[in-house]
RNA sequence: GGGCGCAUAGCUCAGUUGGUUAGAGCACCUCCCUUACAAGGAGGGGGUCGGGGGUUCGAGUCCCUCUGCGCCCACCA
C-alpha cells in the first residue's frame, strides 16, 4: 500500500464506534484494521476445555529466503477463509505461522547476498564483516560458524518483510504461535525426534550409492529429484572378446569406461548366450570385463547389451547390488574424474588423460581416444534424454557411495509400505481426487528416505562416533545425545563420557558433521507447533491437528513426510484432513517460475486492488484447481468490497427502527431467501468448499442490491410501520451478510461492521437460520424480480431514464404470481414510477410486463 | 509407458441424486450522469455443452470409445 492511501484512511472517520463515514473508501483499510487486530488480540489462540472446542492447523512454513508470489497469496487465503469460519463457528482456532529458514536456499542467499561461501576448515572469526560489494565470482571463505552467524541475520530480514505481507493479506494467523525450522526448539524436536527414530530402528546409517549434486556437493533425496531433458549422445563402443571379436555397447558416458564393471545382457537374449560366463576386455584400458545376464536389461534399448558401471544410473546400482559386483568409483564428489589412476586399470597413462577433468571435458578426452584406437563406431548419435537433476541445481545428478542416515518410509519395505497406504487411504482429501497422488508416489518409492545432507545451516544430527586407536571412526556403534542436554551441536558439544581434548584424536570421538535435511525438519511441523515433549496441554488440546492445507506440488515431500514422522512416533495421522490447493498459473496456463519471468509478486496487486479484492479472487479458485492469472478479475473483488461499502451505508443512513418487527411481505420473502443462503454457505463451509459459499451470498448480495434495495428505499425513506419493516429487515440482512462475507473480505465487512456494532466481526457469530424470521415467501422475491426486468425493459427499450414515469402498467401471469405481486404493489410502483393503478391481467403465460411512458419531452 | 484431472458462450467458471426454452461474471452492444455506489446502474446479443457410439420416455449430467490440454510419476545402455 502507498503512504498516499494511508494517508486517506486517517481522514475518513474511523472510530470504532464511530457512525457512517460520508464517503467510505478502500484505502487504508488494511493498515487501520492490522493495527487494530494486532494491538486487541483479535486471533488469540485461547485455551479452552477440550479438543473438541480447537480447529487447529498445521499452517506451511514458507521458505523465507525464496520469494513468494502470487499462488503462494492464493493458498494461505483459502486456509485463512477456513481458519475464519471456524473461529466464527465458536472454535478456538490455533493457527501458527512457521518460517522455514533452514536448509540450502537460506545457504544460496546468503552466498549471493553477502559474497561469501563456506569453508569448515576455516576458524571462527568473531570481526568478521561481510565485503561492502559482494562479488559473486570471488567469494570469500568463511568459517562455518560465521556463515550460519549471516544466515540467521538474513532470515530475521526475510521474516518480517513476510510477516508484514501476510498481515496486509489480512491472514488471521496467531502471531504469538510464530516458530523457525531453525529455532533452538525446532533444533531439539528434530533431533529428539530422530533419536526416536533411531532407538526403534526407523533411522539407520548406511554407506551405499547415493544421489549426489556436484555443485552444492550434497546427497539429496528422490523426492527432491526432477526429471529434465538433456542433450546426450549414443556412442557405440567396442569392447573385446577373448578372439578380438569386438562386441559393441552403447552410451551416452564413454567418460565412465573406466568404471566398468560388467557387460550385461538379458538372460534370454540370443545374441548375447556365447557371452555370457565369459569375460572381454575394455577398449583403451584393457581391464578384464565380465559379461553377466541380468532381468533389468532390455533387448531392444542400445545395442541390448548394457556396460554397468558405478555408477552411471539407478539401474547400475541395481546390477551392483544383485550381482555384486566390484565398486570402481572413478567421479569425485566435485563431479571431476579421480586425480589419481584406479588401481584397477593396469595402464595408468590412457587415465592421464582423464584425471581431474569434468565429466564434459572427459568425455571429449575419452572420445577422441575411442577415435583413435578404431574402438568407437561410426560417430555419435546426438540424443535428448531425460536426465536426473536436484530441484535446486543445473547439473545432472551423479551417483556416489556415500555415509548417510536415513528414515525408512516404505520404499524398501513393502509391509510398511502398506501402513503408509493406508494412511493416505484414512486422510480426508480436499478434493478427494488428490488422494492418488499420494497413493502413486508411495507406491513408486524406490529406497528409504536420505535425510543428511552435507550442508551447513540446518539441523545437526545429535551424534558422535567414537574413534578406534588408529583414529578411523567407528560407524557401527553411534554416541547419541541425552534426551535432556537437547539441542546439540556435535561439532562444538561433547558426547557423554568425553572430553573436548579427545575430539579429533584416537580413541576419542569425531561429530557427526551432516545436517538434517529441510524436510526432515519440517516433517515434524505438528509436533513443534503443537508442543510435542514442551507443553502437554497445549498437545492434547491441538494434536491431532484438523487441516494440513497445501499445495500438490508438496504432497511427496511435506505431506507424505509427516505422515511417515507421526505414523512411527504417534501411530496414527497428523492431522484429520488435508486441504490442496491449485496453483495459479500464467493466463497461457504454464506455471509460474521465476526463469519465466512470469511470476506475479504479490505486493503489487494487493497495492493496486486492495487485499479484500485478491482475497476474493482467491477464493473464487476451488480447492485443488489451478487457476490462470488474470487481473481484471481483481477489479470484479473490488467491485463487490466497494459496493458492500456503499450498500451498507446507505442501509445505516435510513437509521434504526428499535424493536420493530418485519411485517411486510416483501421484507419477509427477501429474509427468507437469506435463509436459504445462510444454509447453503454453511453446508459448503463444512465441506471445505469456499467457493460455493461465497458464491451463494454473492449471488444473494447483488440482488439484494440490485432489487430489493431499490424497491424498498422509498418506503424506507418514508415514515410508519411500513418504514419500520423495512428498516428493520434491511439491518437484519446486513448483519447477517456481513458476516458471511467475513470470512473472504476481512477488512470491509470488519471496517462496516465498525459503523454499528461493538467488537470484531471475526469473533462474532456465524449466522445461523433460526436468527431470521422464515414465515415469508421466498418465489416473491422471484416474481419481484421478472415484475422489475418487465418494468426497466420497457424504459431501456424506449431509451429513457429509469426514473420516467409510467402513465399506465399491465402485468398479465398466472394468479398465483400476480397475488404475491399485488402484495408488493406499493413498492413496484414506487421503484417504477407508475402513477395510476396497476392493471391485472390473468393469463396461463408467464408473466408480462407492459408500461406507458410519458414522453421524455414532457418528464 | 503408468496415474490423476480438465474439455460448457470470445475469456474465467457454475451446473447438485439424469427431467421443462443450458447459467454467472468479465468482455461486447444499446441506453441511463436515477440524491448508496460512474472502479456505477438498466437492458441486450452470444454456447446445443470436444468428436463418435450406447443406456433411457428423457443426458451437459451415466457407460464405452476417440481426440486435445494440464499436472504427477517412470524413462539417463
Amino acid at each position: 500500500m502507498t503512504a498516499d492511501a494511508r494517508n486517506t484512511a486517517q481522514t475518513a472517520p474511523a472510530s470504532a464506534s464511530g457512525g457512517v463515514p460520508e464517503r467510505p473508501v478502500l484505502e487504508g483499510l488494511e493498515a487501520k484494521w492490522v493495527e487494530r487486530w494486532r494491538d486487541q488480540g483479535t486471533y488469540t489462540f485461547h485455551r479452552p476445555e477440550s479438543r473438541e472446542q480447537v480447529f487447529s492447523i498445521d499452517t506451511p512454513p514458507p521458505t523465507v529466503s525464496g520469494s513468494l508470489h502470487v499462488g503462494h497469496v492464493f493458498s494461505y487465503t483459502h486456509t485463512d477463509v477456513i481458519a475464519r469460519y471456524q473461529r466464527m463457528q465458536g472454535k478456538q482456532v490455533f493457527y501458527p505461522m512457521g518460517w522455514d529458514d533452514n536448509g540450502l536456499p537460506t545457504e544460496r542467499r546468503v552466498q549471493n547476498f553477502y559474497g561469501v561461501r563456506c569453508d569448515t576448515s576455516l576458524p571462527y572469526d568473531p570481526d568478521f564483516t561481510p565485503p561492502a560489494k559482494p562479488d559473486p565470482k570471488r567469494q570469500v571463505p568463511i568459517s562455518r560458524r560465521n556463515f550460519v552467524e549471516l544466515c540467521h541475520e538474513l532470515t530475521a530480514v526475510d521474516e518480517i518483510a513476510f510477516e508484514n505481507l501476510w498481515r496486509t493479506l489480512g491472514l488471521s494467523v496467531d502471531w504469538s504461535q510464530l516458530y523457525a525450522t531453525i529455532s533452538t526448539e525446532s533444533q531439539r524436536i528434530g533431533q529428539l525426534g530422530f533419536l526416536h527414530n533411531y532407538a526403534r530402528g526407523e533411522a539407520y546409517l548406511s554407506e551405499a550409492p547415493t544421489l549426489w549434486d556436484i555443485t552444492f556437493q550434497t546427497a539429496v533425496a528422490q523426492a527432491e529429484l526432477e526429471a529434465r531433458d538433456y542433450p546426450g549422445a549414443y556412442h557405440r563402443v567396442a569392447f573385446h572378446a577373448a578372439d578380438g571379436a569386438p562386441i559393441y555397447i552403447e552410451t551416452t558416458r564413454p567418460e565412465l569406461i573406466p568404471a566398468v564393471c560388467a557387460l550385461i545382457a538379458h538372460p534370454t537374449d540370443e545374441r548375447y548366450q556365447h557371452l555370457f560366463g565369459t569375460t572381454v576386455t575394455s577398449p583403451i584400458f584393457g581391464v578384464e570385463i565380465p559379461v553377466l545376464a541380468h532381468s533389468a536389461a532390455e533387448p531392444d534399448k542400445g545395442a541390448g547389451i548394457a556396460m554397468c558401471c558405478t555408477f552411471g544410473d539407478l539401474t547400475d546400482v541395481q546390477w551392483w547390488r544383485e550381482l555384486r559386483l566390484p565398486t570402481r568409483t572413478v567421479i569425485g564428489r566435485d563431479g571431476r574424474l579421480l586425480a589419481d589412476t584406479p588401481d584397477w586399470l593396469p595402464d595408468p597413462s590412457a587415465y592421464a588423460e582423464l584425471a581431474g577433468k569434468t565429466t564434459f571435458s572427459a568425455r571429449e578426452a575419452m572420445v577422441a581416444m575411442l577415435r583413435a584406437s578404431g574402438d568407437l563406431d561410426g560417430e555419435p548419435k546426438p540424443t535428448q534424454r531425460m536426465a536426473n537433476f536436484y530441484e535446486k541445481g543445473d547439473k545432472p545428478l551423479e551417483i556416489v557411495s556415500t555415509r548417510q542416515w536415513y528414515i525408512r518410509n516404505g520404499g524398501r519395505d513393502d509391509e510398511l509400505k502398506e501402513q503408509l497406504l493406508a494412511r493416505g487411504e484414512q486422510l480426508a482429501w480436499v478434493p478427494d481426487h488428490m488422494r492418488h497422488r499420494y497413493s502413486n508416489w508411495v507406491n513408486g518409492l524406490n529406497g528409504d528416505w536420505l535425510i543428511s545432507r552435507q550442508r551447513f545451516f540446518g539441523v545437526p544430527f545429535p551424534i558422535w562416533y567414537a574413534l578406534d586407536a588408529e583414529g578411523e571412526p567407528d560407524y557401527e556403534h553411534p554416541i547419541t545425545a541425552a534426551p535432556e542436554t537437547l539441542p546439540i551441536d556435535p561439532s562444538s558439544d561433547c558426547p557423554p563420557g568425553y572430553t573436548p581434548e579427545q575430539r579429533g584424536v584416537p580413541g576419542g570421538f569425531i561429530g557427526d558433521p551432516d545436517v538434517m535435511d529441510t524436510w526432515a525438519t519440517s516433517s515434524l511441523t505438528p509436533q513443534i507447533a503443537c508442543g510435542w515433549e514442551r507443553d502437554e496441554e497445549l498437545w492434547r488440546l491441538t494434536f491431532p491437528m484438523d487441516l494440513a492445507p497445501q499445495a500438490h506440488d508438496i504432497i511427496r515431500t511435506w505431506l507424505f513426510s509427516r505422515v511417515v514422522r507421526a505414523h512411527f512416533e504417534h501411530g496414527e495421522l497428523p492431522w484429520r484432513r488435508a486441504a490442496i490447493s491449485g496453483f495459479v498459473v500464467d493466463p497461457d496456463r504454464k506455471k509460474m517460475s521465476k526463469s519465466k519471468g512470469n511470476v506475479v509478486v504479490p505486493t503489487d496487486i494487493l497495492d493496486r486492488f486492495g487485499s479484500d479484492a485478491v482475497r476474493w479472487r482467491a477464493a473464487m479458485a476451488r480447492p485443488g484447481m489451478d487457476s490462470p492469472f488474470d487481473e481484471t478479475q481483481m477489479k470484479v473483488g473490488r467491485r463487490l468490497a466497494m459496493k458492500i461499502l456503499n450498500a451498507s451505508k446507505f442501509i445505516l443512513g435510513f437509521g434504526e427502527a428499535a424493536d420493530a418487527a418485519v411485517t411486510e411481505a416483501v421484507d419477509l420473502a427477501m429474509l427468507a431467501q437469506l435463509v436459504e443462503v445462510v444454509r447453503a454457505a454453511s453446508t459448503a463451509f463444512e465441506a471445505f468448499d469456499y467457493s460455493t459459499a461465497l458464491e451463494s451470498t454473492e449471488k444473494f448480495f447483488w440482488q439484494f442490491c440490485d432489487d430489493y434495495l431499490e424497491l424498498v428505499k422509498e418506503r424506507a425513506y418514508a415514515e410508519g410501520a411500513g418504514a419500520d419493516s423495512a428498516r428493520a429487515a434491511l439491518r437484519l440482512a446486513l448483519g447477517v451478510q456481513l458476516r458471511l462475507f467475513a470470512p473472504f473480505l476481512p477488512f470491509v465487512t470488519e471496517e462496516v461492521w465498525s459503523w454499528w456494532q461493538d467488537g470484531s466481526i471475526h469473533l462474532s457469530s456465524w449466522p445461523t437460520e433460526s436468527e431470521l424470521p422464515n414465515t415469508g415467501d421466498a418465489a416473491l422475491v422471484e416474481d419481484i424480480a421478472a415484475a422489475l426486468i418487465g418494468i426497466r425493459g420497457a424504459k431501456s427499450q424506449a431509451k429513457v431514464s429509469m426514473k420516467t414515469e409510467a402513465t399506465a402498467a399491465t402485468f398479465s401471469g398466472p394468479a398465483g404470481v400476480l397475488a404475491r405481486l399485488q402484495r408488493a404493489e406499493a413498492d413496484l410502483r414506487a421503484v417504477g414510477r407508475i402513477i395510476p393503478a396497476i392493471e391485472w391481467v390473468e393469463t396461463d403465460a408467464p408473466l408480462s410486463v407492459t408500461v406507458d411512458l410519458k414522453p421524455a419531452e414532457e418528464a
